[in-house]
DNA sequence: TTTATAATTGCAAATCATTTGCAATTATAT
DNA sequence: ATATAATTGCAAATGATTTGCAATTATAAA
């Protein structure tokens, strides 16, 4: 049983196939992929199961996401880290987190820093 | 003419009624305004029109936009800075900017950061 | 100050990401 | 093995945004 089976598990969540289908596509591809990306890697998974339990691992946790241009992406990474998308294809690299917040009037901050920028490819 | 009707006839676009009105309630409500919310303020334009224009106004940099939470708000600022969101009531405010961001293998790189917190008043 | 023309608008319908309802299927605890 | 609640798949709804097209309007030339 993998780790992010234990949690699913220990959070009164059923292992399923989907479920498992899903995080090994994540654990494979390691960038950040969007509902329907995955459902390109995983077609025998309806697309509304594939939402449903991109909800479910984001609520527990066990991936985390990022929202780009209207599109919702998800990724496997125990670490907060950022993402750094080209503007003409689309391709993206991780970045470092190693920023703090602290804001009056505000508690529980989170943050989420999208850069973007032309890669040397495509500049 | 304002400023900013002065750039749009610059850069050959006309000076239209739901463009003068639109830049108007961005610059009286100060906070930054999702196309539906601009819509309920200006009724009398059709909501298409005021998403072609402040897709245009973006372009022209006239405007300028930032997307929370699958959702695009815009606003009218020489100064780019950021904003909290409160992720129980929505209240936004405005925070500088004085970031600066070098990347390797990627050029034009421009940012976006989203703060979300719980504001005192829902805390 | 008309007039011509291209830009812009409004309305309807399309599109795209995401969500919801519901009956059929399946994982798990007994 | 069986019961049962959780999960799935399919269809249809939703919400934000875009597109097509004919009617309207701002602007600049006559
Ligand atoms: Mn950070
Ligand atoms: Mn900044
Ligand atoms: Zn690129
Ligand atoms: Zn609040």
């Amino acid at each position: 049983m993998t780790n992010q089976e234990l949690k699913l598990k220990q959070a009164g969540f059923k292992i399923t196939t989907p479920r498992q289908l899903i995080l090994e596509v994540l654990k494979k591809y390691k960038t950040p992929l969007s509902a329907k990306q995955i459902y390109q890697y995983l077609p025998q998974i309806d697309l509304v199961s594939i939402y449903r339990n991109l909800k479910l691992l984001t609520n527990l946790k066990i991936i985390f996401q990022e929202i780009i241009n209207n599109e919702t992406f998800y990724y496997l990474d125990k670490k907060i880290h950022h993402h750094i998308v080209c503007q003409r294809c689309g391709r993206t690299e991780c970045l470092p987190c190693n920023h703090k917040y602290k804001i009056k009037n505000f508690t529980n901050i989170s943050h989420q820093l999208i850069l973007s920028g032309l890669c040397n490819h495509c500049h």
